[in-house]
DNA sequence: AATGAATGAGCATTCATTCAT
DNA sequence: CATGAATGAATGCTCATTCAT
C-alpha cells in the first residue's frame, strides 16, 4: 500500500552541493505556500523566487506536491524533533501538557498566518496519495503528548476512563481551532495567556474527580437549575461559583 | 456608465420548475464537492452527474465559487435552523451542552466523510472573497452554544473566567478534531459514546472549580438545612476531597 | 449568389402590432449595438432592455446578425430617404455638395460616437453574408451624390478627368475621417466649419483648373521651390500665398 | 502585497532561437488576423499554422489582445520607419504627398485586402486599452506628412486657412476609402494611376488660392522680369480666369 | 547541474440559438 | 405571441511536467 514513488535516479547521487539546493529550494517554497496555499502557488513563481529554472525544481522534487509535502514535513521533523528533546526534560504532568499547548501554538504562530493554513487545512487537502506519510507525521508530532498522557493514565493521575486519542482530539482540537480563529480573524491571541487557560481546561478535564466531589459537584448544578426554575435568582450560588482560580 | 456587471443570465422570479432545478443542482454539487474537494471537482462533473449541460449549471449559478458556496450555506442553514429550534427545548446546560456536541458529530458523520471535509477543511480554504459569508454562516452556527454558555456564565453555572471564544474552540475544537480523525483513518466512531465522553470532559473543564471548598462543602449543609426545613429528605453526604488544582 | 436568407415563415404574417414590435426591437439595439459596439453586445441585454425574453427577439429576427444588419440598415434608409428628398431642393452643384457632406457629419455625429463606430467600423466587420446589402447600401446612400457629379461633369462643371468612384472616395473618405478622429479622441470638431472647410478643399479639387492657371500656379510652386533651395527666404511668395480665403 | 501580477511566462532575456520564434509567430498571426478578422481568429488557428500547440504562443505573447497588437505595430513600425527615411530625400512638397499617398497605397494592397482589413477596421476595434497605444502608431505614422504640411504651410507653399489634422484627414481619408473600396470589392486599382489622381486632387486642395489672381499675375510679371534680367528665358503666360471661387 | 523551450490536458465561463409549452 | 429552460460549441488562458542540450 506504501505510495510507489516514482524513484528519483537524481536523489540518489546528491552531493553537498545539492544538499544545499534542496534546503534552499525548500525554504522558498515554504515561504511561497504558506503565503498563496497550494492551489495558488506556483512551481514558476517558487523557482523564480530563487532565480532559478523551473526544471530546476523538479530535478531535485518529483513534483510539485512532493515538495509541498516535504515542506510540511520539515516543519512537522523540526517540531517534533525539539518535542522529543524538550518534553522529558520537564516534570509533573501538567507541566507538560502546558509546555506542548503553548509550543503548539506558539510555533504555528510564529510565521504568521501561513504555516497555520498550510498545515492545518491545505495539508489536509494535498491528496491521498500523501495521506499516509501525513498521518506518520502526525502520529510522531503527537506521540509526545501520547507517551505523557499514557503514562499518566497508568499512575491514575489523570482519569483512565478516557480513550487516549480522544485525549490527544481534546487537547489539539481546541488548540488548533484556536489557531484557526487566528487565521481567520487575523486577531493575534495571547500566547501565554491562552496557553494558560487552555491548559487549565485541560486539566480540568483530565483530573480524575474524587466520586464524592463528583456528586457534591452535581447537587450542585441540580440545586442552582432547581433554583432557576422556580425565578428565584441564585445569587448566592453564582457568588460560590465566581471565586475559582 | 460604469462598466455594467453583466449580470448572470436569469435567477430572478426563479418559478416552480427552477426551483427544483436549484435544489437538485445544489444536492448533486453538495455530493460532488464533498467527494473530490472544491479544487478537484469541475463543473462539467457536476453538470454530467445530472445529465445536464455545464451551461445548464451556470444559468443557474453564477460561477463555481458560488455553487460551492450555496453548498455550505444550504448546510450550514439547515443545521443552524435546527439547532436554534431545538436546543431551547433542551433542560439544563449539559445537557444542551451534550445535545450540540451529539448533533455536531451525527450531523457531520451521516453523509460519510464528504460534508466533513468539505465544511472542515475546503470551507477553510475557498478564497477570500466569500470570507465574511464564511464567518457569518459560522457565526449563526455557533450562536445557540455561545448563548448556552453566556446564560451559564452569568447565572455562575460555569467559570467565567474564561473568554467565550475559548471554550468555543474547546468545544468545536476538540469535536471537530474527532471527525476529521474519521475523515482521515476513516474508522467511524460510535457517535454516542463520543459525545457522552466529550461532553463529560468539556463539563469538567467547564464547572466551576472553587478554589475554596470548604464553602461547597458549606453550601451544602446549608442547603440540606434548608431542606430539612421544607420537610424534602436531602441525600448526598459530603466528604471533601483536595486534589482540585 | 445571394445569401440564401432562411425565409423567415413568421415574417411574413406580421401584423400591425408586429411591426411595431420589430421597431421597437430595432430602436433598442440601435441603442445597445451603438452603446457597446458589436461584439460585446448581447442579444439578451437587448432583450431585456425592452423587458422581453431573449427568445422573442429570435422569433423577429433570425439572429444577431440579422438584427444588427437590420439596424444599420433602417439607419442608411433613413438618412438616404432624407438625402434623395433633400438634395433635388438644393441648387448648385457645390452647395449640394456642401450640404450632403454636412449632412453626412451632423447625422453621424448626432448619436455621439455609437453610430460612428457601427456604422463606419462594426458595420464593415460584420460578415461577409451581408456584405451585398451593405455594399447596397451603400450604393444607395451614395448615388446622390454620384448624380450630383456626374451631372456636373457632363456640364462641365466639375472636372471630367477623374472617375467617379474616384470623386466619391475624396469626399467619403475624408469625411468619415474627420468622423473617426472624432470617435477615437472623443474631440467633437464643429459641424459647420468643418463641411464648409471640406467643401472647400473638395470644391478646390473638383473645379476644372483652366491650364493656364493651372501652369500659373505651377510656375509659382516651382519658383518658390527654388529660391528655397537658394537659401533666400520667400517671403513675398509667401505673403502672396497668405491672403486665400 | 497588491495582488502580485503574474507576470507571463518568461518574455524576458529572449535568446536567439526565441527572437527567430517571436517573429515567426508575428508573421503568422499577421496572416491569420489578417485573413479572418481579430474577432473570428483562434489563438489555437494561429498555434496549428505553425505546428506548434496554443501554450507556446501563450508563452510568448501574454494575451490574443497583445499578440494582435503586436501584429499592428510590426506594420506600422515597418511603413513608418521607411517613410521617416524615405520622405526626405524626396524634393519638393507635391512630390513628396505623392510619394506618402503611393506607398500608403502600395503597401496596404501589396499583401491583399488583408492587411487592409486589419489595419483599417480591426485595428480600429480592438479594445480601449489599446487605445493609447494605437493612437501612438498612429501618430508616428502620420508624423511624416505632417511635417510635410506644417513645412509647406509655414513657407506659404500651401494653403494655411485649414488645419492641420484636416489636411491630414482629406489625404489619408481618401486614400484609405479607395482601399476599403479595393477590400469590398475586390477590384485592386491601378496604384501608380490612382495615386497619381489622388495627389492631384489633394493638390487642388492645397494649393493657395490667392483671392486676388491680380497679384498672382502681377508676381509673375516682375519674375519674369527678374529672370529675363539674368538671361534665363520665362516661358508661361499669365492668362487669368476668374474662375476659383 | 541547469535550463530554455515546448506542450498536453484542463477549466471556467459565455452566448447565440432552439423548442416545447 | 411569448418565453423559460436548456445547451452546443467555443475560447482564452494556466501550469505542471518533460527533455534535449
Amino acid at each position: 500500500m506504501l505510495a510507489p514513488i516514482k524513484s528519483p535516479r537524481k536523489r540518489e547521487a546528491l552531493g553537498v552541493r545539492s544538499e544545499r539546493r534542496v534546503k534552499e529550494i525548500l525554504m522558498v517554497a515554504r515561504q511561497v505556500f504558506s503565503e498563496q496555499g497550494y492551489e495558488k502557488s506556483t512551481v514558476l513563481e517558487i523557482a523564480r523566487s530563487m532565480d532559478v529554472s523551473e526544471a530546476t525544481v523538479f530535478s531535485y522534487f518529483t513534483s510539485k506536491r512532493d515538495l509541498c509535502m516535504q515542506v510540511i514535513k520539515v516543519w512537522y521533523d523540526e517540531i517534533s524533533s525539539e518535542l522529543e528533546r524538550e518534553v522529558p526534560l520537564i516534570i509533573g504532568t501538567r507541566a507538560q501538557l502546558h509546555f506542548i499547548v503553548r509550543k503548539h501554538l506558539a510555533t504555528l504562530m510564529h510565521e504568521g498566518t501561513g504555516m497555520c493554513k498550510l498545515v492545518l487545512s491545505e495539508g489536509r487537502t494535498v491528496d491521498e496519495e500523501f495521506a499516509e506519510m501525513q498521518a506518520d507525521l502526525r502520529r510522531r508530532y503527537t506521540a509526545p503528548l501520547k507517551k505523557v498522557f499514557s503514562t499518566a493514565q497508568r499512575s491514575g493521575e489523570i482519569r483512565q476512563d478516557m480513550p487516549l486519542p480522544l485525549l490527544r482530539d481534546l487537547v489539539y482540537g481546541a488548540t488548533e481551532h484556536v489557531l484557526w480563529d487566528y487565521v481567520v480573524t487575523n486577531n493575534k491571541p495571547d500566547i501565554d495567556t491562552t496557553a494558560a487557560q487552555l491548559t487549565d481546561m485541560f486539566w480540568s478535564s483530565l483530573v480524575p474527580l474524587p466520586a464524592d466531589l463528583k456528586k457534591l459537584a452535581q447537587f450542585h448544578v441540580e440545586v442552582a437549575d432547581a433554583l432557576r426554575r422556580l425565578d428565584v435568582p441564585a445569587e448566592g450560588n453564582a457568588r460560590i461559583a465566581a471565586n475559582a482560580r
